[in-house]
RNA sequence: GGGCCGUUAGCUCAGGGGGAGAGCGCUUCCCUGACACGGAAGAGGUCACUGGUUCAAAUCCAGUACGGCCCACCA
């Protein structure tokens, strides 16, 4: 084996040996319990960018493990269709050869977009295999195959008949730009400078006027009235009247109602039906015509000066027309949010047209329940308010898109008699006129629709397969809080609804990896850090590892490069730990559990620390507190098995008497730490393992189950004895490798022979019983231990004096405090008896220390 | 406008009524036979501020300041 660990050398020869055994299907455990996680779809054409890497290593963690642990363990993977987005990639590129979708025509761009997908499909793929994500690939989904295509069909027809899926003429959300509808979700609010405009509207029957005021100007054109609030005495008298809308002369109305503020503005609102939801509603309620004044390019198609006009261009022509007119009243700056496409983030504009819709609330209802009821947890627990929130605050989902790239609805329209007929299968005829001349919808589904689908529907639904009884509910599904709403949501009504149970039992929200100015990072920012590119440098377990320390649950992280350095140098460190282990066994490990019987000393305290750290581990990990167990797992690994075990193992290898033991035991402890560590980083295990183990594949392996051990406790005296030493020798520069003598009086008789090599190699120091006489000398006190080593000719006497008498004032201090408390009646009479004698404890253990300080003093002699 | 979260060591963050923690960084010494991608020993914090509850508050409560996020049909 090299000296040093080269995760380049070793990412390449595992993943396929993986593969090949089988490991990675649920069938590799065949009696096992099923634990069930489906990888939320990565974007077909995107690449892989860090999100995913910390999304998937944390999926892989759960999954490794309790595969190790004996369940049968799947991970389904796949991809999603991503419709707006992946038109709109697809029509850049077309873009580049100067094409259009339209030229091309619908069969043949969505021709090219599958073409598109064959590419990148096969990319990500190779992306989340170079990250080690043990996904069961026999059982890869997307969202438009064919049998999720039959399931998003199924759910609709179902939807459908139940009366849940309406088609209608509503105010939506429209993107100028992508030319769809949108739902509401997909607006992104920002606040924005903009203006408002304050418009006179006169009266046709009498002199004067009725102010309004708005921020989209070139909306004017459309309106149908004026609305006031029936209790706003200002208009007591305008409520019936007539106005005249300048610039068009159109002759609306005043109409009362209760929608409007009477604090905004002037308290007089215009009415645009056609292009606002709320003046929709009013409109609908006051029988106001709703004009339409815009296509769906955002281009004004009033009759008039302002035809053909761009909406942006249009509002200040018609604020210039206005001010020419003198209708124009004035001008204030006005901040207000402004909407945005999600995927473009042109502003959206209001837009009436129609549209299919999800009726939702019969959807949230159980939805909600469940996770009140626990059926489904989320973790952090405290997003499951966000969760209620939104949910209960839902309008009903406009499902319809204007767009060719994805689940066409499965609707058909009879041009003879004007049927609508909703199927999963394209009907030959009408149901009602028996005519053969049907026209299926344009428009598309959402994509959140078919994804909403996904932990059933990647599992064989609707057909009744194995898969899908055994595996749904998921076990977990692991996610970030920013699709909450649009996706966990979603899977929960639709779950529910069509399976009776919930999709998940679990919903790990993981924070956003961001970057080192504290962005999102994201794939339409560009400023994605690429995730293959820091496998490639310092490898992809590395990466894992960095990633799984620095994710708290729901906690954002910003990902710092040097943390990956950082995880390398671990890996080198468990390199070389285990290379020591190799050349000092006199063969392999054994693979299964074995565990040394009745260890002693070293061995003993190691497995008693084994254990407890396992318990504590697996603790961590069912409560998803990844980066607090791989903390725990790396501080233990290197500060107690590297730097004290290994190092005390050394003389104790060379001892016949405590040889074999040692051997046994170190070989398990690195069998062990590599079985713990696999699921974090389980290319470099797993070539370690072939070294150490030789047997089978550590992916394969048992999880560990090592026994309770008592721990001893006078290695902790050692260890004392140890550092009370080195302390001692750095605190006056002596050289580690000058010998010195320590005499000791060991009261309890706890020093063991084998002592005698462990402090003579640890600290350089030769141990001698017996106390010295007069003066002189420094006292290191390790538990029942007293250890004394004269200091002629080594220190300079004021210097230790010095240290002691610091050491003195804050044992002091520790004193005083207890004492204070002790001394409180308030705190002996109501503190808990357990915290009582803890303090009393305490200042005790201050006096003991106080008193050999004290002796210390002593016996430096002078002065 | 409504809601959520945060403020602890230089940095990133754990912890959580009774002795201030980790990793990285920093300082000093050490290339000792697994590892210098290493070892040993250290320095460093009125736990944002103000008040309250309590025998006891970094921890609980209220408020303040600053920072971040989410939701929203004030035209």
């Amino acid at each position: 084996m090299e000296a040093t660990y080269d995760p380049s050398a070793i990412e390449q020869r595992w993943y396929d040996r993986w593969v090949d055994a089988g490991i990675f299907a649920p069938e590799y455990r065949p009696d096992g319990e099923p634990f069930c996680i489906v990888i939320p779809p990565p974007n077909v054409t995107g690449a892989l960018h860090i999100g995913h890497a910390l999304n998937h290593t944390i999926q892989d963690v759960l999954i490794r493990r309790k595969r190790m642990q004996g369940y049968a363990a799947l991970w389904v993977p796949g991809t999603d269709h991503a419709g707006i987005a992946t038109q709109n990639v697809v029509e850049r590129e077309l873009a580049v050869e100067g094409l259009d979708r339209h030229e091309l025509g619908r069969d043949a761009f969505i021709e090219q977009v599958w073409a598109w997908k064959r590419r990148y499909g096969h990319r990500i793929n190779e992306q989340i295999r170079r990250m080690g994500s043990s996904v069961d690939w026999s059982r890869e989904r997307f969202t438009m195959d064919e049998g999720l295509s039959a399931a998003v069909r199924e759910v609709f027809v179902r939807l459908y008949d139940e009366g849940l899926i309406y088609r209608g003429d509503r105010i939506i959300n429209w993107c100028p730009r992508c030319h769809t509808a949108l739902a509401d979700i997909e607006v992104e609010h920002e606040d924005e400078t903009g203006e408002l405009v304050y418009i006179i509207y006169p009266f046709r029957d009498r002199p004067g006027g009725i102010t309004v005021a708005t921020t989209r100007a070139e909306t004017m054109l459309g309106d149908t009235g004026v609305a006031v609030h029936p209790d706003d005495p200002r208009y007591d008298d305008a409520v019936g009247e007539i106005l005249v809308l300048p610039l068009v002369g159109r002759e609306i109305p005043v109409v009362a109602d209760e929608l409007v503020d009477p604090e905004f503005g002037t308290g007089a609102v215009k009415i645009t039906p056609a292009h606002d939801p709320n003046d929709f509603e009013m409109g609908e309620r006051h029988r106001l015509e709703p004009v339409t004044i815009m296509d769906e390019a955002a281009v004004i198609t009033a009759e008039g000066p302002f035809e053909g006009l761009d909406r942006f261009v249009a509002r200040d022509a018609v604020k210039g027309a206005l001010r020419d007119s003198g209708a124009l009243e004035r001008v204030e700056e006005h901040i207000h949010a402004v909407g945005h496409c999600y995927r473009c983030r042109t502003v959206v504009e209001p837009y009436l047209s129609r549209q299919w819709f999800v009726k939702v609330r019969p959807l949230t209802e159980p939805a909600i329940e469940a996770v009140k009821r626990d059926q489904t947890r989320f973790v952090p627990k405290r997003w499951e308010n966000s969760y209620f929130h939104w949910m209960e605050n839902l309008r009903d989902w406009c499902i319809s898109r204007q767009i060719w790239w994805g689940h066409r609805i499965p609707a058909w329209y009879c041009d003879e008699c004007d049927e609508t007929i909703v199927a999963v299968d394209q009907p030959r005829e009408c149901m009602a006129c028996g005519g053969g001349l049907l026209r299926q919808d344009p428009d598309v589904l959402d994509t959140w629709f078919s994804s909403a689908l996904w932990p059933f529907s990647t599992l064989g639904w609707p057909e009744q397969t194995e898969d899908l009884s055994r595996f749904y509910p998921n076990t977990v599904m692991v996610t970030g809080f920013d699709i909450i709403y649009f996706w966990v949501a979603r899977m929960m009504q639709m779950g529910i609804h069509f399976m009776g149970e919930v999709p998940f039992y679990d919903v790990a929200i993981t924070g956003l990896v961001r970057d080192a100015e504290g962005r999102k990072m994201s794939k339409s920012l560009g400023n994605s850090i690429d995730p293959l590119a820091v496998a490639g440098e310092h490898g992809a377990d590395p990466l894992r590892l960095a990633l799984l320390q620095a994710a708290s649950p729901g906690h954002d992280v910003p990902l710092d490069i040097e943390w990956v350095v950082a995880a390398r140098k671990f890996g080198n460190k468990l390199w070389n730990g285990v290379r020591f282990g190799i050349s000092n066994l006199d063969g392999r490990v054994p693979a299964g559990d074995g565990y040394p019987r009745d260890p002693a000393g070293a061995n003993a305290w190691i497995l008693s620390r084994l254990a407890e750290t396992v318990t504590r581990f697996d603790e961590l990990c069912e409560a998803y507190r990844f980066s607090d167990a791989f903390g725990l797992l790396y501080n233990f690994t290197w500060s107690e098995v590297f730097d004290w075990y290994v190092e005390m193992t050394k003389p104790l290898l060379r001892d016949p008497d405590h040889a074999g033991e040692t051997r046994e035991t170190l070989g398990v402890v690195l069998r062990d730490v590599l079985k713990l560590f696999h699921p974090a980083m389980p290319f470099l295990t797993e070539e370690l393992w072939s070294e150490l183990v030789g047997e089978g594949l550590l992916a394969g392996a048992t999880w560990p189950a090592p026994p309770e051990v008592a721990r001893p406790g006078h290695v902790d005296t050692l260890q004392d004895l140890v550092t009370g030493v080195r302390q001692f020798r750095a605190s006056h520069g002596l050289s580690p490798r000058l010998e010195l003598t320590m005499e000791t009086v060991d009261a309890e008789g706890v020093i063991e022979p084998w002592w005698h090599e462990q402090v003579a190699a640890l600290a350089g120091v030769t141990l001698r019983p017996g106390s010295p006489r007069g003066r002189g000398f420094t006292r290191i006190v390790a538990g029942p231990v007293q250890g004394f080593i004269g200091l002629e000719g080594l220190i300079d006497v004021d210097a230790e004096r010095a240290r002691i008498e610091k050491a003195l004032a804050e044992h002091h201090d520790t004193l005083a405090r207890a004492e204070a408390k002790l001394t409180n009646p308030g705190f002996t009479a109501k503190a808990p008896e357990a915290v009582v004698s803890k303090e009393r404890a305490k200042a005790d253990e201050a006096r003991a220390l106080i008193e050999k300080l004290r002796h210390q003093l002593d016996d430096l002699g002078g002065e």
